[in-house]
DNA sequence: CCGAAATATCACAGCCAGATAACAAATGGG
DNA sequence: CCCATTTGTTATCTGGCTGTGATATTTCGG
């Protein structure tokens, strides 16, 4: 019998997939917390599958984090609202093994559990070697190592705030790219964060109070007036 | 202005959102069932948003299905009472955009409602600019990168305004067309944008000033006597 | 060649996008 | 539970973009 892990802290949605699942064939184990969940794969460790589901809070990341840390090779499928979220399951080799993005259809979610079993089963072997990814992000002096969420800028490093190395890093990782206020609420955010655009601006001065030689002529994060922002091209 | 239809059977749930949507500054339509919801969406067909309530009955599933079914692409947002309705919403794939169960509270739907709108609006503004998605448009020495709004002629960049850039860039994705004023008010400053014609003529001129070799024989931008104007064809 | 209509040019004032700081609220760790 | 830090909101200020009116120039029919 395979036996799935989900870990999500909102009844309605984490009943409704246990429902699902167990309708599906598998057994189910729920958790309400990272920690029960950590307690529960910890103590037990028989499950095939974890279902992690990250809405608001980043309890998840941690989850995943922490059990890859222990040396838990159990595939762990991602649930996610935000694609800055998305970037550091896949970024930063926390070793999710797939990802949806919310709202999910129950057919697709059933659809990558099976898939990831199936493969869970092929890759078991080859895993291993999986994890190696391009780990700084480099601009001019300034340089982003994800994995570490540490920022050097010439030669010096600088502490961000979660919100601004999440900013940071999706104008890094989209240089000469100009955004919109929307569309940087959309990807740091999330897509159904309730806020005004004007927050934006907010953080964008924070950041560049940080990161720029002379904040009142930035060189890094550029102002285009009426599209708002866009990050330096490298040279 | 934001027209949002909303489709339930119960007057008295009905009447309370329709009143917290029209206080929250939204044109709002209302309908007591599934056919005149599709009614009044295929005749008029201008919301930006549907609200389908699935309260006892489940003809908002089949609303649902068959708007989409129609070809209409209006994002959804589905509010259903048990979680066994979310479980068919999700497990359908009827295509609704969002969902919430009850209870939820106004001001998560109001934040919905926002959130959906904003990201369908980015949604509008990527296609729109899709056939560009080759990142780069060339005439001749003219070649504009829209996601980076850069604009080099002649091999040097040179910088625009925001509006400006705007009128170059549907220039250049109708290359030869035609456009009077009206069209170009119409499509470079929107819809509901109310202005002379003759503030088109001004920024012809802004813009041949920056790009023309000699602004006073335009080869860029031709004037076409009574008809206004259109942008020289690719060579 | 003349006059009218269409287009070009230019200066300028109002307004808006963005900058900034101060403050309030939320978050989180001890 | 309290304090510190982060995050979001409100308010004010500023520079330059943008729309408009006035005026000049071009085009074209007669």
């Amino acid at each position: 019998m395979k036996r799935i892990l989900v870990a999500e802290d909102q009844t309605d949605i984490r009943n409704l997939l246990v429902l699902n699942l167990k309708s599906a064939g598998y057994e189910v184990t729920q958790v309400a917390d990272g920690l029960a969940a950590l307690a529960s794969e910890t103590t037990r460790a028989n499950h095939r599958l974890i279902l992690d589901l990250m809405m608001p809070g980043m309890d998840g990341l941690e989850l995943c984090k922490t059990l890859r840390a222990r040396g838990c090779s159990t595939p762990i499928l991602m649930l996610t609202a935000k694609s800055t979220e998305l970037d550091r399951v896949l970024g930063l080799e926390l070793g999710a093994d797939d990802y949806l993005t919310k709202p999910f259809s129950l057919a697709e979610l059933l659809a990558r559990v099976k898939a990831l079993l199936r493969r869970a089963e092929l890759l078991r072997v080859a895993q291993a070697s999986a994890h190696t990814q391009a780990n700084a992000l480099c601009n001019g002096d300034l340089e982003i190592l994800p994995v570490k969420r540490q920022v050097n800028v010439r030669g010096k490093a600088l502490d961000f705030t979660a919100l601004e190395f999440d900013l940071l890093l999706y104008f890094a990782q989209h240089p000469g790219h100009v955004f919109s206020r929307a569309q940087l609420l959309n990807a740091v955010w999330g897509y159904s964060h309730d806020g005004y655009e004007h927050t934006v601006t907010t953080h964008i001065n924070r950041l560049r109070a940080k990161l720029e030689a002379d904040p009142l002529r930035p060189e890094l994060i550029l102002t285009v007036r009426g599209a708002s922002y866009r990050m330096r091209e490298a040279r």
